[in-house]
DNA sequence: ATTTATTGTCTAAATAGTAGACAATAAATA
DNA sequence: TATTTATTGTCTACTATTTAGACAATAAAT
């Protein structure tokens, strides 16, 4: 499962990541499926090596889950329950998984390692959901992208941070200026406004969304779009500040 | 120093605390100094016990350190550079007090312990400054309230933590109004006034001050505040949602 | 009685946010 | 070709909020 041993990471200590992606008007959340019988979702986490920034960690865990490697990030909070444990649900699939287990089991080490108390620290990230093309690794089944209204039951708390993730997101949307993470190098007024609708959950007025946004003065307005619609044709528009 | 033992604690994690005092129209942090030659200050810390809550665990050092128990507490950042250990510190420590510490040495696996790299918890707290009496612990010289504006030298990078504190103090005030927290059980405006002005660092404009603030109906007026000046007399203020 | 410094509040001006309207347009339809 | 339809871009009027200026009320000193 790690090309390191379980020494080299910090114990009881974890990362979990929320990746946002944005498909025709859905919010949505990348999560894999582990590969044993029960059902088992889980957020796309990893370890924090011994050597390594904490903010270096979570790129890495995006990166391999990803393939992007520029891919923006922000940290959001830490959960430190006393009940964050793999232990009971590890324990549990063990149980539905008897006969399957051998060539992924862990030895002793590393399953007494991996089922003690961890505190995990919670990043997002945003991405273009075109320009990636999820990865499972050993453990996974499949990882697919679920609405961020409809995502699977996912192990322990891992809904909670999902929804800390989206209130951080929220909060930070305008202020940062990181919606165009979430959308291809151009798009129109509709789509940003489709995605701002679908992040906060409700509708915005088309007129004064067009004039907030403008009056930021980040975007760069391109040719026309030729959509073949029966109407008139919108502008694409381009971020300014991309770092690209 | 302990009453528990390293193996009580989570490895590698600790919490680090800004506890935030307001006096003499000064925003002020609570700073213990250790008791060792070389003058060494760093902020109050602490680990988290393997059945112990984050949340809690912070509590329990705010508590040790100004003896009060229901005290205002907000997780704002994880610090997790490689850079941080307490070690290159503590050797320094050392070799400047080689006669003096053998009581309060660690013994070879506690330094072990103590000296590997940490990722910890950032936690700001705000207090009545009044109500605290400030608490010494084995390994400190004293404790002290410093403005923030005049901080003493600190170890590792805890002036960044107090920096990314004030930071989110700042985002947080007017939308959790938690200034309250800072000042005693009644006060005027223009002391609240003085506490913004000292927590942004900027002059608000007196009557829109006064607006604002009674706008948010959170506000119940007392009697007038006798204080021998040659003006009138000021009403004073009691915040209403005050859970005590 | 007058002066002084500060407080509480009012009003006007400037700015920002919200709602309604309409011309421009690209393609389908008559 | 003229008309209809759906959508886009923008304008203007209206409302709410923020900012700036003004002044009466007051407690004690002069």
């Amino acid at each position: 499962m790690y090309s390191h041993s379980e020494q080299d990471y910090i114990p009881q200590l974890s990362i979990d990541c929320v990746i946002f992606g944005y498909q025709e008007t859905q919010l949505k959340v990348l999560v894999p499926k582990l590969d044993f019988r029960g059902d088992f979702w889980a957020l796309p986490a990893g370890f924090i090596l011994q050597d390594e920034d904490i903010d270096l960690a979570a790129r890495r865990i995006l990166e391999v889950r990803t393939g992007i490697k520029d891919i923006y990030l922000d940290q959001f909070r830490v959960f430190g329950g006393t009940g964050r444990s793999n232990r009971p649900f590890l324990e549990r699939m063990m149980s539905l998984n008897e006969g399957k287990l051998g060539s992924k089991m862990l030895n002793r080490k590393e399953f007494e390692w991996v089922t003690r108390r961890f505190v995990s620290i919670g990043y997002y990230a945003l991405v273009d959901i075109n320009k990636v093309v999820p990865q499972k690794n050993d453990m996974d089944e499949s990882i697919d992208w679920y609405p961020i209204k409809d995502l699977p039951p996912m192990i322990m708390d891992h809904h909670e941070i999902v929804e800390k993730a989206l209130e951080t997101l929220r909060l930070n949307l305008d202020q940062k200026l990181i919606a165009f993470n979430l959308l291809p190098e151009t798009f129109t007024m509709r789509e940003l406004q489709e995605l701002y609708e679908s992040i906060f959950d409700k509708p915005f007025a088309r007129n004064n969304f067009q004039k907030k946004i403008l009056n930021l003065n980040v975007l760069e307005r391109l040719e026309k779009k030729f959509t073949g619609a029966a109407n008139k044709a919108p502008y694409l528009y381009r971020f300014l500040n991309a770092k690209g």
